[in-house]
DNA sequence: GGTAAACTGAACGGATCAGTTCAGTTTACG
DNA sequence: CGTAAACTGAACTGATCCGTTCAGTTTACC
């Protein structure tokens, strides 16, 4: 399976130490609020928003509630900061890493290693769950989060892409086309078990589902000399 | 884009017209259960489960609250009965149509389309948001629906392609593996912006993501003679 | 050390909501 | 027609929760 540059501790570290800024200022947000981000991030991705109530909050942050809402108006507003700062992009770190790879097949696994990886990741998938539940409620966090997560980073699998067609490494005809369905191909298979916190026996393990869509995508992509 | 067996028309009518049943007796649900329902399906499927009081339920269904609670224990009840009988597998008036494609890409297209429709169909969208957002409160209720669905879809795809491949049409070395990635490959570009409600215009189009999902599929699968 | 800001903790208002109760009305049916 | 079941509507309980208030304490900083 060769070795991946990507090892899923670089992936979740690049996670975890993404500063808070405030979405407003753009200012770093003192200790108290972030402790109190931090707090709510762990309870509402564990048990959702409509099921966390302030005082929870407040008790788990280690703060009074008046603090609370002496740094955030509302609990929508909190619920905002929160996501915010989780999808502030991931997609940077992940493709460079990936262009010295010495051969496209390589490259290609290593970037659906990254998508498992990252999908596998249970802050991903708590994020995800919440804003696909509370989309309908705040439809521009939803917009943002697609914006800042899923499309940034296909568009820079597509120019990727469209970099290897360049180079010959590929033939496509239309590379964002190609970058949305090798995205889906990994993600697709892999990410229901997590979602919803039940492996099915079934469902080929992640290392069957990258070589596969590798396999596939490179059948109908590849160039006469791989 | 040829005509396709599997009109939108058809699918939506097959969704509407699965009859209601109570989950633990398997008998048809009385009248003013039915009401209370349907009515419950609207409201939760538009603002979700958490948001909607029984109050709300009771008054939409024209019916007072007592009657409510004589046919449901519980808030959680009423969701359960709901999802049950939302969840009741289509699969099965999907493929059928298909076996008598003239050929096996006319046959994926179609599928294909099939697919797409369902996926893009708000019913399903919104009963998919009120899983994804309530499975952890409701873990029994998820795995039913995953099981009753998208399982129960891809097994009968796994044994379409076998057939075919038993048949020459097809050279497949791990069919489950094949469907999760055909199944992924469609619905992975689509279904995004319909649960967002959020029209991305860098996405394809939903026939070029069929035409280039049984594209890449065929690259990697076809037999010479097709 | 002194001042201003941040914070605490506890209480409280106002509102919503799940679920119950019940006396009275409607419906189904023999 | 008469009876039993289903239903109504409205009030009520008990609980939760958001957000506010405020007197008192801690912290940071000059």
């Amino acid at each position: 399976m060769a070795n991946t540059l990507l090892e899923k501790e670089k992936v979740e570290a690049t996670l975890l130490h993404t500063p808070l800024l405030d979405p407003e200022t753009g200012a770093e947000l003192p200790a108290k609020a972030r402790q109190v981000v931090e707090a709510a991030r762990a309870l509402f991705t564990e048990q959702g928003f409509g099921a966390v109530s302030m005082d929870q909050v407040a008790k788990s942050a280690g703060v009074s509630k008046a603090t609370v809402y002496a740094h955030f108006q509302s609990k929508e507003q909190l619920f905002v900061a929160i996501v915010r700062n989780a999808c502030r992009s991931y997609a940077e770190t992940v493709l460079p890493e990936v262009r010295d790879a010495p051969d496209i097949r390589t490259a290609l696994t290593r970037i659906a290693h990254a998508i498992a990886i990252f999908m596998a990741a249970p802050r991903t998938m708590a994020i995800y769950r919440i804003i696909v539940a509370e989309g309908p409620r705040f439809p521009d966090l939803a917009r943002g989060w697609y914006e800042n997560g899923p499309r940034s980073f296909k568009r820079l699998l597509t120019g990727f892409l469209t970099e290897a067609v360049a180079k010959g490494q590929l033939k496509i005809e239309h590379p964002r086309l190609a970058a949305e369905l090798f995205c889906a191909m990994v993600r697709g298979p892999l990410y229901m078990p997590v979602l919803l916190n039940y492996e099915d026996p079934e469902v080929p393990d992640a290392n069957a589902v990258i070589d596969g869509a590798v396999e596939m995508f490179l059948a109908n992509h590849a160039t006469e000399k791989a």
